[in-house]
RNA sequence: GGAGCCAUAGCUCAGUGGUAGAGCGUUCGCUUGACGUGCGAAAGGUCGUAGGUUCAAUCCCUACUGGCUCCACCA
């Protein structure tokens, strides 16, 4: 063995021989009856061989177009932490790895990449565009999977699943099937988040809202005088509305206002939407461009009329103002408003406008037909499971915020107007124009009146409308080698034991699992919520391209060695709370782990031999038994940063510092007990610094207790 | 406007109803035959402020101050 440890030397190797040895797999019972692990434990169970418990982490799918991030790195630290700490302990534990199409992150991207090139995406059509997309992403995805495997990850490569994979779309379109026909999705024509650049609308949660400084003007609508900010959109106009509460209006509630410019009666309602103290308190009503005015406007059953299109460019409008942008056209109104004498007063205000989260250009509130989802009685089940303990989050706050999330959605529109993605199967009737939803394929013949031509909707799904069904849907479609049917996996490891993610995707991604889980299969898709919190810079700023502290994974890993990388994702803070990573903290554990490496090359560096216990002996082995313990029950409660510093404080300060330098004065008798607490050490790091941990073990395998320490046993408490 | 979180050693963070810990950094010693990616020792905190509960609070409660994050239709 070298004077110091050299990962790049062993690293590879060593996680070839664990995946070919099958370590990733779950072994399962042997009888292939499905339901086997819902009968009772009875002692005929014993007769049919050991039984061991599931144990599963569906892993969170990395987008299959980026390689990893900082981020990633933290999850698979903690999610193979607690892997390899229940493979160890006998249970049939599955991680089963994965990538995400992500719709619109992955077509922005690409169109980048077009845009270099001098293309655009109206350059192809919808076939040859996707299968331009599907060739990048291949490539792309197989560099973020070798990097899963630099790090050190466990998970199941025979069971591995992309959300674009066939059966996992067949499985999308049964649930959307299903929602359709029970009646909780609906062509609805709202009001959406739309942003002319990227050419689609955002759900609500993609919108990035800033506050801003604009101009709010008083324009003069001859009875009343209203304020807005937005004067291009007056041409939508089909209203002015006060609160009903307001003094100042009473008397010309019914009447008409007059819209400038167009000379248009407008009638004057009341809602009590409106704020009387904002402005005037008289807001113009402008349903086509606006959601809380939409909203008025359906109430009072108001007309509605669209001035920009999605492009963003003006339509509908006086002549002169058609095909302006919007700015521009803000811009030109303003001056004849102007001009005209119909603006009274022009203030700064302060406001909040929604950025698109892609491209941080504004979003433009458009009205649209799109599929949404009744999110209502969803939600309501989800909260009953959450407040029932059926899901456990393990950390009380991230529960309170899913709690008041859960009760504040919104129905949620899943459609997006990229090609990206799995196409929504709902197809309109040339003739009637009726919409009829399928299982996939185009209907042969239109329920409603007969006709066989359809148009198919050219939208793709929210990418989180798929891997809201993650869980499931992975499950139902994989067997993996270990196991010949499929739907064993589903009835064997569903529900999943634990759902680890970042706390950044808990509203997009957690809560929509355990709605949709909830309502395909009639259980939670997840027993154990464990939310990590982002990975900060020394400083504790945020991490991003832009700032240019991006700290790469891949790099420390090579640098340092993924097990130094990996401790570091779960050093000195709490799996919930943020980290703030520095070179200084990697490092730290590079030394930690040549720590390890020369305490066994010590205790290897002599032959075995026998002999009595002393005292010194006996209080070793009692505090590797107390640290045992600890570590065990900080792994069980997720506490890994408590279980990490155990194990550091044990093998270096006890271990190292105190009982191997008082041994050497009997290196003979103490002999038997350095081989056996370094072999009991180098179990209890495994899961934290598998690599080095296991290239000890192979070096001094003949006395150790098992031949892959991948596979040996958890220490007995 | 709402919601959640945080405030402990120079830095990053753990922690407990009974007067505080780690890693890194700093200082001073060490050519001990596993390791200088090391060994030994040391300095360094009235645990944000003001009240309250308690025999006792850094830890519980209230208010305040400062910071972070998320949500929200005030045009």
């Amino acid at each position: 063995m070298d004077k110091a440890y050299n990962h790049a030397l062993f690293e590879a190797k060593i996680y070839e021989m664990w995946e070919k040895s099958g370590a990733f797999s779950p072994s399962l019972p042997s009888t292939s009856h499905s339901t086997l692990r819902d009968e009772p434990s009875g002692s005929d169970s014993k007769s049919s061989g050991r039984r061991m418990p599931p144990f599963t982490i569906i892993m969170p799918p990395p987008n299959a177009s980026d390689p990893l991030h900082v981020g990633h790195a933290r999850f698979i630290a903690i999610e193979d932490i607690l892997i390899r700490y229940h493979r160890m302990k006998g249970e049939s534990t599955l991680w089963l790895p994965g990538a995400d199409h992500a719709g619109i992150e992955t077509q922005f991207v690409f169109e980048r990449k077009l845009r270099v090139e001098g293309k655009s995406r109206f350059d192809y059509d919808r076939d040859t565009l996707y299968k331009m997309i599907w060739d990048d992403v291949q490539k792309n995805k197989s560099t973020m999977e070798s990097q899963l495997r630099i790090l050190g990850a466990s998970c199941d490569w025979t069971r591995n699943k992309f959300t674009l994979d066939p059966e996992i779309i067949k499985i999308v379109y049964k649930t959307f099937k299903k929602l359709y026909d029970e009646g909780l999705v609906y062509r609805g024509e709202r009001i959406v988040n739309y942003c002319p650049r990227c050419g689609t609308a955002y759900s609500q949660l993609e919108v990035d809202s800033v506050e801003r400084e604009d101009n709010l003007y008083y324009l003069d609508y001859g009875t009343i005088t209203i304020a807005t900010t937005r004067p291009e959109t007056i041409f939508a106009d089909v209203a002015v509305a006060v609160n009903p509460n307001d003094a100042r209006y009473k008397d010309i509630v019914g009447k008409t206002a007059l819209l400038p410019l167009v000379e248009r009666e407008l009638p004057i309602i009341e809602d009590v939407l409106v704020d009387k103290d904002f402005g005037t308190g008289a807001l113009k009503i402008t349903p086509g461009h606006d959601a809380t005015d939409f909203e008025i406007g359906q109430k009072h059953k108001l007309q509605i009329v669209s001035v920009i299109d999605e492009a963003g460019r003006m339509k509908n409008t006086p002549s002169k103002y058609v095909g302006m942008k919007v700015e521009e056209a803000r811009q030109e109104v303003v001056k004849d408003l102007e001009a005209a004498g119909k603006i009274k007063k022009i203030e700064k205000i302060a406001h909040v406008v929604g950025l698109c989260y892609r491209d941080k250009g504004l979003i433009e509130p458009m009205l649209s037909k799109q599929w949404f989802i009744k999110i209502t009685p969803l939600a309501k089940k989800a909260l009953e499971a959450i407040t029932k303990g059926q899901v456990k989050f393990v950390s009380e706050r991230y529960e309170k915020i899913a709690k008041h999330w859960l009760k504040n959605l919104r129905d949620w529109n899943i459609s997006r107007q990229i090609v990206w993605g799995i196409r929504i199967p709902a197809f309109r009737c040339d003739k009637c124009m009726k919409w009829t939803v399928t299982d996939g394929a185009e209907p042969v013949k239109c329920p409603s009146c007969g006709h066989d031509k359809f148009v198919q909707d050219p939208d793709t799904f929210d990418t989180w409308f798929s891997s809201g069904q993650w869980p499931y849907a992975t499950l139902l479609s994989s067997s993996g080698i270990s196991n010949k049917e499929k739907f064993e996996d589903y009835n064997y490891f569903y529900p999943t034991s634990v759902m680890e993610t970042a706390y950044d995707i808990l509203p997009f991604w957690v809560i929509r699992m355990i709605m949709l889980g909830l309502y395909a299969t009639g259980d939670v898709p997840f027993r154990d919520v464990v939310i990590h919190g982002l990975v900060r810079d020394k400083e504790g700023q945020k991490i991003s391209k832009s700032k240019g502290n991006v700290i790469d994974p891949i790099d420390m890993a090579n640098k340092y060695g993924a097990d130094a990388m990996r401790m570091g994702m779960v050093w000195g803070a709490l799996v919930e709370n943020d980290i703030s990573l520095s070179e200084d903290n990697i490092r730290g554990q590079r030394n930690f782990a040549n720590k390890v490496w020369n305490i066994a090359r010590f205790v290897l560096a002599q032959p075995s031999s026998k002999a009595k216990k002393n005292d010194e002996d006996k209080k070793i082995l009692k505090e590797l038994k107390s640290t045992t313990s600890k570590v065990t029950k900080a792994l069980d409660k997720y506490r890994l940063n408590e279980a990490a510093g155990e194990i550091y404080e044990f093998v270096w300060h006890k271990f190292a510092d105190e009982y191997i330098e008082k041994s050497k004065d009997r290196r003979e008798q103490a002999q038997k007990t350095l081989e056996f607490v370094l072999q009991e050490s180098l179990k209890l790091i495994h899961p934290f610094m598998p690599f080095v941990s296991e290239v000890i073990w192979q070096e001094g395998k003949e006395r150790f207790d098992s031949p892959i320490l991948i596979n040996a046993s958890w220490p007995k408490t």
